[in-house]
DNA sequence: TAATAAGCGAGACGGTACGTCACGTCTTGAA
DNA sequence: TTCAAGACGTGACGTACCGTCTCGCTTATTA
């Protein structure tokens, strides 16, 4: 799983980790500033002060670059900062996180570059794959590990798999947040984590 | 809400027509058969043996123009044939319909059509205003029309808006379409289903 | 004679005229006054306020613009104004042109033009046709007419050719220009055709 | 007369001299079988199995590379085998040595390579006059010899030096070899060497 | 003989030009 | 008058070379 459109170069030089870290920010800046169509190739490398080889030598397309980019934003801070809490009370660890993702949402940069994510997903499967992967999967994740602490203390019922669960959450928020079919707020949240847990309940 | 990109002659000619036709089924045509970025104006023209000016005259952007083919599209086979059954059952209801969704997601002209839109939609504002009018709206108000007959019967919580219950049922199918998280068949949409109306009874 | 990398449009509009025009003398400019490998056909499209594609579609090379532009240059103004003047004095006749041509190759912008072309010509068989056609044969036929008068006269050996005889004159002066191998002058040019003259006499 | 283009290092060791070599023969075999302007550094670089910044070390130009591979040929194959016969019979001795002239340029190995020497030798002007020292002076050494004892023994005008006769022998052959006005054969030859000879006639 | 530094091949780097394609506008000729 | 056809100026595409640079590795000397 290391061929899939990035780092063909297995030994990042000095130079080279220079040119790739600027590459990844200056997409990164890109993104968050400018319309996407208007985020290209030639826009980044000038951006980031490096030659159009450079980028087409370690990403093959643009979205295979800011899947990285978005990686590499997220290595830095974590959303959520990596954990699920767990008090117990499964209704309001869940709020709590599904707030936070609607916060997220609202920062203009964040949405912004989950928006373009989206596009290069939609248009190229092969970066959907990647997409999924590194952005979506780790959350999944994250979700994933409450689940189990909800089943185990029989908060939930055991039958309704991680992936399933999660999107009984997430997905109302995601729908909402790309259509734009109402508001996205917290009050939202608290409702889909509501029907969420009655759904969810043994 | 006239000026959104669509149609600024008011009075189609007869010469006029049969370009905007032809322009709409080349579109339509090339989004099915090409990947996206593939899906040009020129390319439109060419297949519509239309002037680029004819296309640029009717709709504003590629994305307005790709709308108005699937409303066209639509206007034509609309998806469920314009009405939600019942039965009296909700879930069997839904469940009913919620498979033609999928079966409908799993032809790849559909696919191809819907991924297209929501590209638009994602890049451009006001095109995914248009797509939530144009393709969404319709089905969301189709699904209140049921919910409005299952709450005066008592089959699901009143105090649920019908976007939310809408969201409730069609986003987790939306959200594993576009993101490919698992296997889109008829025992996830009866889960699915199953799962929503626990979370809606009163 | 007509598709040898020129003109494909065979009605020049109103602008299509303007954008040659304008290319031609952008690249006759540059030409003059960059080093020849910076004449590109991207600073060319720059100068003359011409998209590169417009370059393109009208000429396959920057060889073929460049004798096109030569071409254009050498309509205006005729090289020694198109005519070898006939005293009767054959030696004194073709003195008088051979220092016209030795002054026109001191002249910086002529002598650039000249060497570019030859580039061209050296590096692409048929541009080299195109050149010899367009540049070099006029000048051919302006010495064979006198030449004719000349052997008319009985003043030079009938049996010896045009291009012989052209070759007789003109081939010392044009190698010392390419290769420098001495001064370029009317000394020079006044020799060159003394011992020509004698070479030729009956 | 050191710092034109080539040989910085003085001593070359063991190892960069078959790099020298290894340079020198890869840009004589590009020369010869491809177009010239595909003849690049990179592609010498590659054909030698040797380092760009090796070739940039050593060479600051493609022309200066080019003309050290030619005289390197050349130190190995003399054209004309490095003298021009004396029978006494001027016009009959530079007959043969024309002929063999026209013989060579008909070789297309040599003319490619000379071809690629002109145009860097109409490019730049260093170029051009490393090209006459080192190509073509020794060409007109051997010719001044032959034209001393033609002087000695009253053949020819003693007035005319001997770059103007080596001129008017072979510029028109270089002439007709560069721009293709005609047949370069052997009757040329012979054509050019009688008129040359009548010109120089006492 | 072992270390050590110089020179090498390889090729990534920041650039620039290539030749093509699509954009959205504008002009022309035929219907 | 309206339309198809397509040229126009613009600018991004992805590629190829430029000339410079940084790597390891090989060599040839110096300790």
């Amino acid at each position: 799983m290391d061929d899939d459109g990035r780092d063909r170069p297995p030994v990042p030089t000095g130079r080279s980790e220079r040119a790739r870290t600027a590459a990844l920010e200056a997409a990164l800046a890109l993104a968050v500033e400018l319309p996407y169509p208007q985020v290209t190739m030639e826009a980044i490398a000038a951006r980031a002060g490096v030659g159009k080889a450079t980028l087409y030598r370690r990403w093959r397309h643009r979205g295979a670059l800011l899947v990285d980019a978005v990686a590499h934003r997220n290595a830095r801070a974590a959303v959520g900062d990596g954990r699920i809490p767990d008090t117990g009370d499964l209704q309001a660890d869940l709020s709590a996180v599904l707030r936070a993702v609607v916060d997220e949402l609202a920062v203009p940069a964040w949405d912004a570059l989950l928006r373009a994510l989206c596009v290069e997903a939609l248009v190229d499967t092969a970066v959907g794959a990647q997409v999924l992967e590194e952005v979506f999967a780790p959350q999944i994740t994250l979700f994933a590990r409450r689940f189990a602490a909800a089943r185990a203390t029989g908060h939930i019922d055991g039958s309704v798999g991680d992936v399933e669960a999660f999107e009984l959450f997430v997905a109302p928020l995601f729908h909402r947040w790309q259509l734009r079919t109402g508001a996205l707020d917290h009050a939202y949240a608290d409702a889909v984590v509501r029907r969420g847990c009655r759904a969810l309940s043994p």
